[in-house]
DNA sequence: TACCAAAGGTGCACTCCCTGCAAACTTGCA
DNA sequence: TGCAAGTTTGCAGGGAGTGCACCTTTGGTA
């Protein structure tokens, strides 16, 4: 959604043939249609992936994918709606509330790293195949364009994170003017997303498996207060 | 450099005419060649942005913006490199140089605000109509596409500012080992080029005018001291 | 002043991403 | 078995971006 196209818009336009979303394996007993669907899109996905650890992003054509994926470019696109959605996952629509759940959930943590770690949930989180979440992180921090794209993705709903920050603000009884909340809020979303950035890019992909969690958190907020100590 | 071409890569492929980099309206005595070409760039710059401003971004074809502009897609991908581009002005390589410089300049600063200061005159600096300044970052902000643009381009360089800000701790002869002093700059980039966007989307393109200079800065670093002080 | 080599601009053909549309095919179900 | 709804696919086409060969303009020179 950054070049072609005439009328386009962004992932809106993403009309997934079925209704629930990106399941990763399809539960047993949904229906012949909707197991279909969801094992073409695991192949596809995983044929991707595949493709372009090996040869890179950008040697890698939708029509290679759809090759591999055994379905047309065509269908391709209707599944993903571009060719970086097939890396990216499902659009943000249904990871913002995700988001909103983790971070209302920790209320204790200080708004920044409750934010940042509720984010982080919501980027692993309904993956069940570890080895391929694994796989699909190297290949976005593997490439600039995916990366900025996942960052796109943190802007768009930046907005939403800021009213769920003001939420916060107000629930903690803090009574200054809305515009002065707002903007505090909006920097410790920036600040928040800043640091899911640097962990991000921190974490090697061959880590222990799981995902950067606690602990790099824990070490990224030394970092801040040590460089806000002076 | 997003979507299309077979073998690109990156701007990197921009090879531009003639030697020195994008001026704005060309050195008086500078050889007609120069001149003609500095102001062919003017003219395509400003079509591209009016055209924009009117229309919208992605109503608005590389053909059209030639046509306004007079000259051929060809050309204008000879100058551009890419739609983007043209909006974005030159890619980092020239810029970087200059918030190194800036970073340098000024030593007094706490790192984080030093950083983005340098960051925010880069990214204004030299462009001699301040109009046409305005008029781009109005298109900028206003288009997603573009802003994530804007952030690749600093993700590009967090590498070099990296550098540079390690440079500093030495200065400041810190002895913490490299990968300690690596990871808490790589920190505070990243805290810097988040008060870079925050500020950049608090300023309304009907500002006063001049760019968003030390006032908003000192803003963002309230902002910040009192996030961190709960 | 006429001429020439280099620099720059263009047209052309082509690759790739992506979309709308309608035809063809599957599945769920009566 | 038959049909309606759900899906996949082919086709045609638009818009970005690139390599290449060719033509025009400049800058300088004899």
């Amino acid at each position: 959604m950054t070049t072609a196209g005439a009328g386009k818009g962004g992932n809106p336009g993403v009309e997934e043939p079925g209704a629930e979303g990106h399941d990763g394996e399809g539960h047993p007993g949904e229906g012949l249609r909707a197991r279909k669907r969801a094992a073409a899109r695991a192949v596809i996905e995983r044929a991707a992936i595949d493709l372009v650890l090996e040869r890179g992003y950008d040697r890698v054509t939708v029509d290679m994918i759809c090759a591999a994926g055994m379905v047309s470019p065509r269908t391709f696109f209707n599944y993903f709606g571009s060719k970086e959605g097939v890396f990216l996952g499902p659009p943000p629509a249904d990871a913002t509330e995700a988001v909103a759940r983790a971070f209302r959930a920790d209320s204790a943590a200080p708004v920044v790293f409750a934010l940042a770690k509720a984010v982080f949930s919501a980027l692993f989180e309904g993956q069940p195949d570890a080895e391929l979440a694994r796989a699909r992180m190297q290949v976005v921090m593997g490439t600039p364009e995916l990366l900025s794209k996942q960052n796109e993705w943190m802007a768009v709903h930046e907005n939403q994170l800021v009213n769920l920050v003001v939420t916060r603000y107000r629930d903690q009884l803090r009574t200054e003017p809305a515009a002065e909340l707002a903007a505090e809020a909006r920097m410790a979303v920036g600040l928040a997303l800043a640091v899911v950035r640097v962990v991000l890019q921190e974490s090697e992909p061959e880590d222990d498996g799981g995902w950067p969690g606690a602990a790099a958190m824990d070490r990224s907020r030394e970092l801040l207060e040590k460089i806000f100590a002076r």
